[in-house]
RNA sequence: GGUAUCGUGGCCGAGUGGUUAGGCUCAGCUCUGCAAAAGCUGCUACAGCGGUUCGAAUCCGCUCGAUACCUCCA
């Protein structure tokens, strides 16, 4: 058997994972800025961390997982008008900063439990930790590497780039970065171009500011995920993951901030996942082409052809891999809800048919050829999370499974061993490490109990070759979004759309 | 302009130097009162041009094209 290797950003390799302390893993990932609704863009890496953070525990890591809420306005660094967007917003929305990222945070947290990802093991906000914040900035200008301008911190880039590895994450030249031609406001306060801001002073109309030793401000872009990270997985953490948009700047001073606070590199794997784009393009805010969750679930916007379950987005998104980007398209979308269709049938057949009693397979190529495909998918995860593998691996045995039941196959062609390690894999990598759930869950009993009177009205008329009243059941029950389903030997199931 | 990444069959998308990815769509067949589902069969691709190699979609080079980052962005 494998082992766990990831495709580390830093290294541009893939690598074997070894933790820290030995049986835990310490799990940091940039969670949301709350200002806004979040879109289909943000499911992406909570949904692909999500499995990274399953597959740690299901191999049976102790994982803590830390994913914060940006719930401060530092949004606008080098801002034009020095201007926060939550502060912004609230003025327009007439609303307390903290109300509206308040309504924020839980429509995330509401969209996080429709994508069935598990919750974090801390989730902490940057306005929570402002103290720790002020002290790493305070740490980093006593070594050195900062200085204080009119009431706000630059980190010093030059002086960090001379004598460690800047810019090594992010693949950039540090003199082509200081040729940017870009005059922005405050850039003149800076020493250089290259410099980015640790603190920042609160202009008059901002809402938002905190005491500090330089003056009333609010902590720069990149210090909170520093500050808390360290704070609850120490200096030195496994991995830490986020979009490919924050590769730089927003990792590469973390790794810069970090290093001279504590005196070591903060992370030993980084990873990034990678877009979803629409015809093409980015979805981001910038482009204005973003479908909010809300939208998505609910089929309104002028782009969807019809509202997609949340469990459809879960498997279209794990049905590529995290580091490729993904292109939206109602095509896909339906594509994929079919397939989540299909795929959970095979399993909810698999669980009710019942186990061979021999330990002798009547067919041994297709014995194995099951055996195969089942082990297949530890050494697919194992190969830096190749989700749409593990899934093409289940989606070969659906056509068995079915097989069996339908009778093109027979019962006893598996052995019991290989029945149950068939039914222990759909168990184990559908639900627990993919985290995928059926399109829809019946657990209305009573509803239960009358469908099954009227198929029992269905099945008589049937008997007695009454097909206008078994078609009128069956037409009717159908308009209603219940579709009933003759199985072989009279049997009747039906489905809730 | 700089720096990266990528370019796979009707669509979406894995991928290893030599073997069928998979999903969706489409066509035919089987089962079935009909339908649906399911099973079986078919559709064989890797931007272009060179090179390395016994052999490359997979390695190297060039060309073309696309996207991302360089500015808030998952």
């Amino acid at each position: 058997m494998s082992s766990l290797h990831l495709y580390n950003s830093f290294s541009r390799q893939k690598e074997e994972f070894k933790p820290i302390t030995p049986g835990h893993v310490g799990l940091y990932v940039c969670g949301p800025t709350v200002s806004g609704e979040s879109h289909l863009g943000h499911a992406r890496p909570y949904i692909t961390f999500d499995i990274v953070n399953r597959y740690l525990q299901h191999l049976g890591y102790k994982v803590r997982y830390v994913r914060n809420i940006t719930d401060a306005g530092h949004f606008e660094e080098e801002g034009r008008e020095a201007e926060d967007k939550v502060a912004k917003k609230a003025i327009l929305e007439l609303l307390e900063p903290m109300e509206l990222v308040h309504k924020y945070t839980e429509l995330f947290h509401w969209g996080m439990r429709k994508f069935n990802n598990l919750s974090p093991s801390i989730e902490p906000t940057a306005t929570g930790h402002i103290i720790e914040q002020i002290n790493m900035i305070e740490d980093i200008i006593a070594k050195g590497y900062a200085y204080v301008v009119d009431g706000s911190v630059y980190f010093d880039v030059k002086k960090y780039a001379a004598g460690y590895p800047y810019l090594k994450l992010s693949g950039r030249v540090l003199e082509d970065l200081l040729e940017t031609t870009r005059e922005l406001e405050g850039q003149n306060e800076k020493r250089d171009k290259a410099d980015f801001a640790l603190w920042k002073k609160a202009p008059e109309e901002h809402i938002m500011r905190w005491k500090s030793p330089w003056g009333e401000g609010f902590p720069g872009w990149h210090i909170e995920c520093s500050a808390m990270s360290s704070k609850y997985l120490g200096k030195q953490f496994d991995i830490h993951g986020g979009g490919m948009d924050l590769q730089f700047p927003h990792h590469e001073s973390e790794i810069a901030q970090s290093t001279i606070a504590h005196g070591c590199a903060p992370v030993n794997y980084w990873m990034h996942n990678n877009m979803i784009t629409i015809d093409g393009r980015k979805m981001g805010k910038s482009y204005n082409n973003v479908i909010k969750l809300t939208e998505l679930f609910s089929g309104e916007h002028p782009i969807l052809e019809q509202a997609y379950h949340p469990m459809v987005i879960r498997f279209y998104i794990l049905q590529t891999h995290y580091r490729s980007t993904l292109d939206f398209s109602n095509e896909a979308l339906q594509a994929s809800e079919k397939a989540l269709k299909r795929i959970w049938e095979a399993y909810e057949v698999l669980k009710k048919l019942t186990s061979p009693e021999s330990e002798t397979a009547t067919d041994k190529d297709l014995d194995k050829k099951v055996q195969d495909f089942c082990n297949a998918c530890a050494d697919d995860m194992n190969d830096d999370f190749n989700t749409a593998k593990v899934l093409a691996n289940l989606f070969e045995l659906a056509p068995i499974i079915n097989g069996i039941k339908g009778g093109q196959i027979k019962p006893d062609a598996l052995s019991a061993t290989t029945f149950a390690l068939l039914q222990t894999t759909f168990k184990t990598y559908l639900e627990d490490i993919l985290g995928l759930q059926p399109l829809q869950q019946n657990n209305d009993s009573k509803l239960d109990d009358v469908l099954q009177l009227v198929i029992e009205m269905r099945k008589e008329a049937r008997l007695r070759k009454d097909y206008t009243a078994s078609d009128k059941i069956r037409d009717m029950l159908a308009a209603s979004g219940i579709l009933l389903k003759d199985e072989k030997g009279g049997e009747m199931s039906y489905t809730i759309e």
